[in-house]
DNA sequence: GACAAGATTTGCT
DNA sequence: GCAAATCTTGTCG
């Protein structure tokens, strides 16, 4: 279907955060369905240092590069897996970053790819691709079709969207990229 | 062909 | 609060 499904996540890649928020991510996973709700993202694009594709294209990261609503996912620190949806333009290199998500259906699923219950099998880049089942197998996946799914949410009249500094990183970290759910328990805190 | 660094998480001092 | 775990990709010689 070339249909421009996505055409909501052609945006800067800043935009496109925003949008994702409160956004829900169904993922089919043995039979089972695992829904859960974005609640915090963060902004990369290719003027960006701190992004993977700052330096031009490269195999690793040519999902990036890609058209918007698939799933960039690369591995790191040796044991962790981090997950993006492509978004902006094809060729721009540009992407959002799922640091947190709230749990919606499945979650004894989650728990148990987590070993870990509550706020904390979530809250966090890693703990999100782990709690999905998510590995570098899914890069490049198309995220309109199964097993895993974005669905366009609007958040609720009484929620709000913050600004912040980003973390876990050592360039660029003044740039307010990180956007969050004001108030939901599932945001990474650090 | 070899070396260094990384969009993190967890556990121990 | 700090340091280790662990391996892939990118950059440099």
């Amino acid at each position: 279907m070339a249909t421009f499904s996505f055409a909501w996540l052609s945006v800067p890649a800043e935009e496109a955060a925003r949008r994702l928020l409160g956004c829900e991510l169904v993922r089919k996973l043995n039979g089972r369905t695992i829904r859960v709700r974005i609640v915090e993202t963060e902004a990369y694009d290719q003027a960006d240092e701190a992004s993977h594709t700052f330096r031009g294209k490269t195999k690793r990261n040519s999902t990036m590069f890609g058209s918007a609503g698939h799933l960039y996912v690369y591995f790191t620190y040796g044991m962790h897996y981090c997950c993006n949806v492509v978004c902006g333009k094809e060729g721009q290199g540009a992407g959002v970053l799922i640091r947190a998500v709230e749990p919606l259906e499945g979650i004894d699923i989650i728990e148990q790819n987590r070993g870990l219950s509550g706020k904390n099998a979530t809250n966090g880049p890693g703990k999100v691709c782990q709690a999905l089942g998510i590995d570098r197998t899914q890069d490049g996946h198309d995220l309109s079709q199964p097993p895993i799914m974005l669905i366009k949410k609007s958040l609720r009249k009484d929620e709000k969207v913050v600004t912040a500094k980003r973390i876990g990183i050592s360039k660029a970290v003044h740039e307010l990229r990180r956007f969050y759910i004001a108030d939901n328990p599932y945001v990474s805190k650090r």
